[in-house]
DNA sequence: CGATTCGCTGAACACATTGACCAGTGATTG
DNA sequence: CAATCACTGGTCAATGTGTTCAGCGAATCG
């Protein structure tokens, strides 16, 4: 769907302060308070807000350590793979990609020597044919949405 | 830091049902209101809690296809890079990895053809050798903290 | 062209929730 | 033993919420 520049300034309002409530989004974006009920309302059913969950930070939990994988999945196999990655918690995250019929998971773990037993689990399944990981050092830029919804905003008018 | 049992249920309550308050929360854990309020507090000034920012969706704002993007970086050109891809709305996350001084980069894009534009745009700079965009099919698992949270509440009793 | 629909405004209302307190209690610690 | 700590269960005033309403301007459609 597309979005307008009110709701392109809601959105990046509730992300800079999530704490505010529709009153005083209402306020500070010079609308009526019933707008803003409107929009959030339309853009929840849309999608594109799917939620508001808590934003959990692993390594405040004692997971400081972030590792992407890169899997070559055994032909035909992609089902049991998905289920059997699916059951680890450190798996944060799965995507089936282009290229070698691979997958790409985000891994975290408690210390450098954690990855390994956790590279263990993931990689010591029968389907798995190859893997290699990537061990996160820095991350200049987290994960983020706000200079996209200013663009799709702005794309609107 | 560890967090206890509580913790962890209020956690993923939370991320069940985010638009439960801080008393309804206290009924559904059977404890009092105050507990909730400051077990919150605490999360939240501890950072486990980053926030409760809306989760917005770039697939239902209109960018439905998401990349990796490996890239090779030329010897002392860090920096730049890393201000270049952080001026590129495309651009949702970006990580310095392991290996051959080599850094990861989750894009979005509005279609198949879309993505070649922001590849092109995010590898036509001087500092960047080499890429290797993988584009994702399928998200098996998408990002996910609940069974993280339930474990980390584990280990502690 | 006229009628209708749509989104926004500004207001009202009852109700629930919040943030801030407080004293009491049980467990743990020094 | 005394002190500390977290939790309970209660109160209070202040605020926000969900909902509804009539009015209004712009855009749409027959």
């Amino acid at each position: 769907m597309a979005i307008d520049h009110l709701d392109g300034r809601l959105i990046v309002l509730l992300a800079r302060e999530p704490r505010i409530g529709v009153l005083e989004a209402s306020r500070r974006l010079g609308v009526a308070r019933g707008t803003v009920q409107a929009r959030l309302d339309r853009l929840q059913s849309n999608g594109v807000i799917r939620g508001f969950g808590p934003d959990v930070d692993p390594a405040a939990l004692g997971y400081p350590v972030t590792a992407f994988a890169t899997l070559e999945i055994k032909q035909g196999q992609g089902a049991v793979v998905r289920a059997h990655l699916d059951g680890v918690p450190e798996v944060l995250e799965l995507h089936t990609t282009t290229g070698h019929g691979d997958m790409l998971c985000r891994l975290v773990a408690r210390s450098n020597a954690d990855l390994q037993r956790v590279i263990d689990r993931v990689v010591g399944f029968d389907g798995i044919v190859r893997a290699s990981t990537a061990i996160v050092m820095e991350n200049p830029v987290p994960l983020r949405i706000i200079p996209l919804v200013e663009q799709a905003a702005e794309d609107t008018g």
